[in-house]
DNA sequence: ATTTTGTATCGTAATATTGCGATTGATAAA
DNA sequence: TTTATCAATCGCAATATTACGATACAAAAT
């Protein structure tokens, strides 16, 4: 035991949590707020900004490439960063359904 | 190390991130996908409903509450759970800004 | 008073995540 | 060719999360 039983769940379930975890570290919350507001593509300079060594950021990175919301051009000898738009949009849909759904919430009396 | 480094961002960042753990686990989504269908309070079925060990489903439940975006109200011998309006209320914001400031996403070219 | 019912908590094991120093690898610059 | 630069990856340690059986607890029912 000490992991997810992703068996028992839907698909739909498994994809939200999968792209909750994209903004359930404030280090990766930070790198996808940069690379919003800059609205062009950053690079190396999210290490000197966030106070985190480079393999961590490196790390941070390659979690948020996984789940698709950002992608990597490089372009030596740096690699630049930005949203993927579609996945960016997919997810906005995803926690706006499921933020939409709830109303008249009458609760435990 | 291991620990995350929550010193170094912001209130607003760790805050996201905090929320965003509520979606970042199937089972949880499935139990707030649960409390938002039934639109009132859903207690112990939700551990016939979700294949997971009572003491498990309980843990998560704990971990909801922390976070604060259900709350429970003891009906004894059963507890009733629901959705707290305030805090998802507060989370359909947070998470609707993070997603509607991004337009125009021009990248690595 | 005893039993039953529903839930929380404890203790523990397995696994995942976070963080970083050190190293590697690839390319540009010298 | 050698060196410098930037980013990815490796290896490791510390901590967190997930899952569950067992137990504890509280209130209702008997």
């Amino acid at each position: 035991m000490g992991a997810t039983k992703t068996e028992v769940f839907t698909e739909q379930q498994n994809s939200i949590a999968d792209l909750a975890k994209a903004f359930a570290h404030p280090a990766r919350v930070a790198i996808l707020q940069l690379l919003v507001a800059r609205k062009a593509c950053v690079c190396g300079d999210l290490v000197d900004e966030l106070d985190l060594a480079q393999a961590t950021v490196s790390q941070h990175l390659k979690e948020l490439k996984r789940i698709g919301i950002i992608q990597g051009e490089i372009n030596p000898p740096r690699v630049c960063y930005c949203i993927n738009p579609e996945v960016w949009e997919e997810a906005r849909q995803t926690f706006g359904q499921m933020f939409e759904t709830i109303t008249n919430v009458t609760c435990c009396n």
